[in-house]
Order: structure tokens, then sequence, then C-alpha cells
DNA sequence: AAATATTATTGATATATCTCAATATTTTTT
DNA sequence: AAAAAATATTGAGATATATCAATAATATTT
């Protein structure tokens, strides 16, 4: 069963779904799409953990949100360009599955209490993205990085101590800085007493002041 | 006739349509909906210029469009949380069409192909949204000004010369800067022979080297 | 028309953050 | 196990941009 927004399908159009699926394995660092591919299949993964980010020139990336099992990737390509606008890489050994994005849309055709579903999924990825927007244009790192250490926390790891494949360049792209910085804020925080970092190792001390950081700092 | 998304509804949605909605005028500078306000219509611009804005604490906000007369103005509230995510002021004196979310549900859930196009046109900012992002992730200040310029004469006032009633401050919460910062920049530009300037008249000069910067610098 | 408020402009200074470079550590390959 | 490659760390220095403050210009109110 879904787990996405894919479980507000009626019976025969998730039989449909299920029996024209097909899954797909990535190896850590495999890339499952890149932005400017076409756009042919919508995905739900199944297992693992990946990385959303916009490439721009050369060197520079932005990831706009980390995917975990159970969600849905589609992409704003759908009935604009046909084109992936981001680029999707696994960041764990992970498994997708592949929905023909035809398929897809005659789901949304034939029934439009799940197409009104789906609006509601976009819609809550725009608010992600305006919220996303604040985050960067916050004026000190401190509070950018916070917020990032939160997302992880709350977010994708649902835990106050974790590890993560994440590595501190990726942790800079998604806080908006250099890998340098990240290194030195990562530091900081240590030395403050805020969290514990060991590596990958990360545990969050003081939550409390970790917010305060994120909305003052 | 609509020339939004609206124009894609059956002929008696449409009289629905034209029936309930209800015009509501705005002078310069008087503001639509507030950021945490409910939604509780979508609301289409007949005539006039507004301002998209995110407000982030105080002193601090983010103008992510503007909206000319024909578009119209859902807000990633519908079918989420129904408040606004954004704030919508007038720039110019402003007529606006209201009419009731409810009552656009309907024809959403009535009319799966209107659905269809409607989840087009959200992608459509989608995209606009990822722009953006990676606009305001330019760690030049030039760039983002040029980006600005060329925005305000392609898509705003499709003209080369233009009459804004943008202040400075607009144009820096467009820029991702500070007021100070805009006005050095244009002063630059104007100095540098690329733009004229003269109070709210811009007039881009050299078109091909403000691309140029928006790229590259 | 004068007074007030708002917006625009300019300059000086402070500082947050990047860049570059060197070294250390960890991971991968041979 | 050694060599090579990739990633992480630290420091010194450069610089883009914000902040603050003072003044000028424009718009609004009285």
């Amino acid at each position: 069963m879904f787990t996405n927004v894919l479980r507000y399908l009626e019976p025969e159009q998730l039989k449909k779904i299920e029996e024209i699926k097909f899954p797909v394995n990535f190896a850590k660092g495999e890339t499952i799409f890149k932005q400017g591919a076409p756009l042919t299949h919508i995905i739900v993964i199944n297992k693992g953990l990946l990385k959303v980010y916009l490439e721009d020139r050369e060197q520079h990336s932005i990831i706009l949100r980390l995917i975990k099992s159970g969600e849905i990737v589609g992409g704003p390509g759908f009935h604009t360009d046909y084109r992936h606008h981001f680029s999707l890489t696994a960041l764990e050994e992970t498994e997708a599955f592949f929905i023909d994005v035809m398929q897809f849309e005659n789901c949304l055709l034939q029934n439009s209490t799940f197409a009104i579903k789906f609006i509601a999924y976009l819609n809550k990825g725009h608010i992600g993205l305006y919220n996303k927007l604040r985050v960067f244009e916050h004026k000190h790192m401190n509070g950018r990085m916070a917020s990032t250490l939160l997302y992880l926390s709350e977010q994708i790891y649902e835990a106050e101590e974790f590890e993560t494949e994440l590595s501190r360049q990726d942790i800079a792209d998604m806080s908006a800085m250099t890998k340098e910085s990240s290194i030195r804020l990562i530091k900081n925080f240590k030395d403050s007493g805020i969290i514990e970092c060991n590596n990958n190792h990360f545990k969050l001390l003081d939550k409390e002041h970790l917010i305060n950081i994120m909305e003052n700092g």
C-alpha cells in the first residue's frame, strides 16, 4: 500500500498502477534523474534516502530537500515542458518504483477527487519552497545551519541523535554556504555545547537553543 | 473573458463563476490580503499591478513576483491550511474580482480537464520559484539586480523603456539586497552605460550586457 | 506656502563569509 | 598493505555587502 498521495486512488486505479509500476535499484551516489532530462515517469521511493537539488552553474548546487521511503516524486515538468527541473541522487541504497506519467495523468483525469488531493500535495511542496526561500534569505549562516540540523533531526531522521550519509558539502548545499563554513559552524555549535558531532554522527543537545538561533540568529 | 487558467472552464461553469464573482478596487499601496490571513477567495486581477511578497521577520520582505492584469492569484493555502502564505499589495490602482474558493473547488471537482490545467498552472509557478531560488543564491548582487531589471523589462512592462511605481526598497526586495545597495548598483549600471535611469524611469541600453551579468556576474 | 513625513542618496566603517592554500583524515583502489 | 583519491579541517587574507549616519530630494499634509 502507498503511504503517499496515491492512497487516494480508487481500488481499480490502484490495481492498474500496481500492475504497471516497476522497481529500479540505486546504489549510494547514483542519480535517478538529472535536471533537464525528460520527465517520463513518476517515482515512488520504497526504500532509501535521496537528495533533491538544483544544479546551478558548475560547482554549485542547492539541495531543496531530502526524500524518504514512501514519498512520491513528480516534478513541475508535469504538464508544462515534461522535463525534470531538479536532479535526484541516492544518499543511501535506494529502491524506487517507476510509474508511467501518462498512466498517472489518466488517474487524474478519471478521478477529480484524486486530482484535488494531488493539488493539495503540490501546494504543500509550494509552502515548503517558501520556507526554504525564507531560510536562505537569513542573513546569518548560524540560522541557516540551525535550520538544517533541525530539519534533519525532525523531518528526516526523526530522532535527536542520528548518523547521516550527507557529506559536509551536502550540509553546506542545504544551508546555502561553502563546505568550509559548514565545517566551522558545526565546530562552533559543538564547542558551544549545542550539539555533539563526530564525523557523521550528530546529536542535538540543546534544541531550544537551536530553534532560537534559527529564528533570531 | 478570462485570459488565465479559468478560460479552460466549461461554458456553464464559466457562467456560474461570472455570476458569483464580485469586484473590489484598491488604491496604490493598499493590501489585498496579508500573509497568515484566511484564504476565502481566489482573485483575478482585472486592472493594475501588484507585488507578491513573503514577510520575513519585521523590516524584511522578499518580493516573489509581480502580478499584472489578467492573472489569477490563488495560493498554496488551497486545500492545505486555507491560509495565505504571502501578502499581496497594489503598486498601482487595481481592480480585482473575488471568486469564492468553494465555487472554484467545485469547478475542479466537476471538470478534471480543468483540474489538469490548474495543475499545469501550479507547476509553472513552481518552476518560477526554482528560478527565484537560483537567482537569490547568486553570490553577486550585480547578477541579482540584472535579473530584476530584465524581469521588469521582459515579463512586466514588456518594453526596454519603462516607468515604474516600484520604490528602491521594492527593487531591493526583489533582488535580495538592502535599498542602499540597490541604489548603488543602479547608479553603477547607469555610469557603465548599461541602463538609463531618472527616478522611476528606466531604459535598458545594453541588454546583452545585462544578460551576461545575470548569468556570469 | 510652510511644515512634516517619506523616500532616495552618499560616504565611512564594520563584519560576515568566501577564497585560496596547506595539511589531515578517511575511503577506495590497486 | 600500500598507493591513490576523495573528503574534511584549519588558518590567513581578501572582499562583497550590510550597517549606520548624515544629507538631499520628493511627496504629503496642514
